[in-house]
DNA sequence: TATTGTTATACTCTATAACTATA
DNA sequence: TATAGTTATAGAGTATAACAATA
């Protein structure tokens, strides 16, 4: 290894934060991916049934603008979801041409184990941390989404950046 | 907007570093991919470029593997960098089946650019905090990608999660 | 026979556009 | 005419496999 600092070097420990956030960003993510994929479901179909669960009858369409999901997305992905009981399609009483979607028993309870496996996954995820830490860590990223207007749990990374 | 909290909240609650870091990281990512884009490039390509400037003489195969791209990405990237003039191919002394990549002047050059790019990126991206938030938050970021097993800079997340 | 770089191809995924039914 | 949901399709991007040169 070469131990001289060149200017490339410099600006690569001056590029700390950004690197870590992209790597972390990705590493969280796939590990999670791993996780809901031993269920049969995809990160995306958990923030479908995730925010079905927080607002009932919600429409595809508002899901799709809610998540940054493709409407055409959301049809397969609820096709599946509906398959596996998972969810309700209701067409709506005042507008007919809309679903309103709901969670099904068994749908709730599939969020109870997703609810588990995401705990274990945060503790496993911040294992290096201890209890302030991770408070104190969670404070400087709530603050940094917060500057930079990113509002929590709305456009979560599902679609591929352009 | 409805205010008990529901499980599937509290877990959502319980649950915060995970989304943020898939978030931000996917913010920082693509605000990066959109400065450097304005010079013509793309986030794998700069890697390659950094890394090259750290380490010339590396071949191909080395650069896939570092990087976490395919051989053949890793083939068209070259010619696009070549055919601008950022780095040169030379068949290996004793290996001839190799290329020995290096940076130009005018590559070197790009890459102070880049540089440049990435400090202001890295201090827009954390303008939430002061400069010893800043440290602690990298110092956070270093310990959880070591704990994790994240070696920096390698794989650095461009390949696509599977 | 194995490996580097390259090219060609098959495959998946994404985004867009067309279609229906309601409004 | 416009919108929700759906389906079909074109386009982009990814991964795999085949190929030439060298070891």
């Amino acid at each position: 290894m070469n131990e001289e600092r060149s200017p490339v070097e410099e600006s690569h420990a001056r590029f700390g934060i950004h690197f870590l956030l992209t790597q972390l960003g990705t590493h969280a993510a796939s590990g999670f991916a791993e996780r809901v994929g031993e269920l049969g479901l995809t990160p995306p179909q958990v923030g479908m049934l995730r925010l079905i669960g927080v607002r009932p009858g919600l429409s595809q369409q508002a899901l799709a603008e809610h998540l940054g999901l493709l409407p055409s997305k959301v049809v397969s992905f609820a096709d599946d979801l509906e398959r596996d009981g998972l969810l309700t399609r209701t067409r709506g009483t005042r507008d007919r041409r809309v679903y309103e979607l709901a969670l099904t028993d068994r749908g709730r309870a599939r969020m109870d184990e997703i609810a588990e496996i995401a705990t274990e996954h945060e503790a496993t995820l911040t294992a290096a941390l201890n209890d302030d830490e991770r408070a104190q860590l969670g404070d400087f990223l709530r603050r940094i989404a917060a500057q930079q207007g990113i509002t929590p749990g709305v456009h979560p990374g599902y679609r591929k950046i352009s």
